[in-house]
DNA sequence: ATCGAACTGGGTACAGTGTACGAAGAATAT
DNA sequence: ATATTCTTCGTACACTGTACCCAGTTCGAT
């Protein structure tokens, strides 16, 4: 399995971490290494090698010391994710575009797309409770502004930019998904297509799937691939927007 | 990590364990297990335990026999998922519902979402490439009937399904995590909203961040907590459903 | 009836995982 | 100089999937 949870220790502890609030300690030994110095070593664990490769041994060999020594720094790998997702947060752009609501819904979607492409490892972390580091608290503020001062309550907006979100996660779950698997099994999707057809001919009684069989056929010719990222997520992202659009002139009607 | 990669063996032995069609040899001695029987325990497991407890010996535990024993039976652990999905899959009611497919399209979604809420497991193996089982081919088609006959293309057919089962597993999945982690922290969301206010308000400058401020607190009046799930999941599909019907009605207009 | 081939069950081993514990040493306050 | 505090990090534990191998069972052919 592949899905990490995010931190669920002592709140206070976390919170310093996050906002690089800790006290440091006047006696004792020099650190060697720093909160910043972990985070970057992890970072490119995971950017370069995937999540599951990103252990608490696979870092510190990074940083050239023991695994048990990153322990003094962070209070356990949950906590050093939170850390990590934080910090990539921070590379958001978060450009304030011209236009109305939906230009600016349009680019969050656009920069978070971004962000989950570049660091694809973000997809398993489990964000039920997001780390309120100063980056995630950005984000949201910058995300709220898109919707505000166009009719939806409060309510409505914050259930807005969690549905923009939670599309994005899950289109570029998808898409990614899609990468890694030509990548882990060496073959791409028209080749894996054509190695189970024969097989599924023979086996299965494909006459009890006449839809299936007519939709897979086209849209195989049509896009060279059962499954086409970046047209599935124009596609709904516009039947996205076009939802919220619909409940934007419902209230401005009202 | 918790991603189970979904089988990337020998397409023939995939399909042919997926449909049953292994060829039985003659010789040596009777088998004691089958696979029904290991993807029965399998999935008891799952169900009850998660899908990280799920492991090959606990498994086998389950039916008093070594761990090794199921690799006489299945190819890999990834190749029991696919089953275990597939079978699963034969849960869905695929209830053909009177009305028009806003109606059955919004029956796929539920179908799909209450079945996720009873296998939570489902959400953390990676589906890229769908087991080609039985049920799986069932349910496409059954999928691909709701909006057969409305004026798409074959193209925005399997969009607008693979749309649909997309906003579902991202629902069910932000849902089923907040459940989790409640079980997992012993804190419900408000209790750990309380338990992190007051360190914000003294680490962070919480003045820069009105509009999180105030909607949040909205929020979390509004619902009890910060994240309600079925609010949000009613909100979604339609909106997402809305954002179909555009298409349609442009596709029955030209 | 005998015997080899084919098959099944499952023990052991390996390279991993997060992290609790504790030993050994270094820096500072007194 | 010494006590205190803080550092690094080796060892250990309970897990994981599964490769490899051996012993035992059953059947077909002779």
């Amino acid at each position: 399995m592949t899905q990490e949870y995010s931190g669920s220790g002592d709140p206070a502890k976390s919170l310093e971490l996050l906002w690089r609030k800790r006290p440091q300690p006047t006696r004792g030994p020099k650190p060697a290494l720093t909160v910043e110095g972990i985070v970057e070593a992890a970072l490119r664990v995971a950017d370069t090698e995937g999540i599951t490769a990103m252990s608490m041994r696979r870092v510190a060999d990074e940083l050239g010391s023991g695994a048990m020594t990153l322990y003094r720094y962070v209070p356990g790998k949950a906590e050093l994710l939170d850390v990590m997702l934080d910090t990539v947060y921070g590379e958001l752009p978060k450009r304030v575009v011209p236009g109305d609501w939906r230009a600016k819904l349009d680019e969050v979607a656009r920069e978070n797309r971004e962000l989950y492409l570049k660091h694809p490892w973000m997809l398993h972390v489990a964000v039920s409770r997001p780390p309120l580091g100063p980056q995630v608290m950005a984000k949201y503020e910058y995300e709220l502004a898109a919707v505000e001062g166009i009719g939806l309550t409060d309510v409505e907006m914050d259930a807005t930019v969690t549905l923009v979100n939670g599309y994005v996660h899950g289109a570029v779950r998808a898409a990614v998904e899609a990468r890694q698997v030509i990548q882990h099994s060496g073959m791409t999707d028209k080749q894996w297509w054509l190695a189970h057809v024969p097989h599924l001919d023979r086996i299965a009684d494909i006459d009890s799937f006449p839809l299936s069989t007519r939709v897979g056929t086209t849209v195989g010719q049509e896009f060279d691939a059962p499954y086409d990222s970046d047209h599935a997520f124009e596609y709904g992202l516009g039947r996205l927007l076009d939802g919220v659009a619909a409940l934007v002139k419902d209230r401005a009607e009202i």
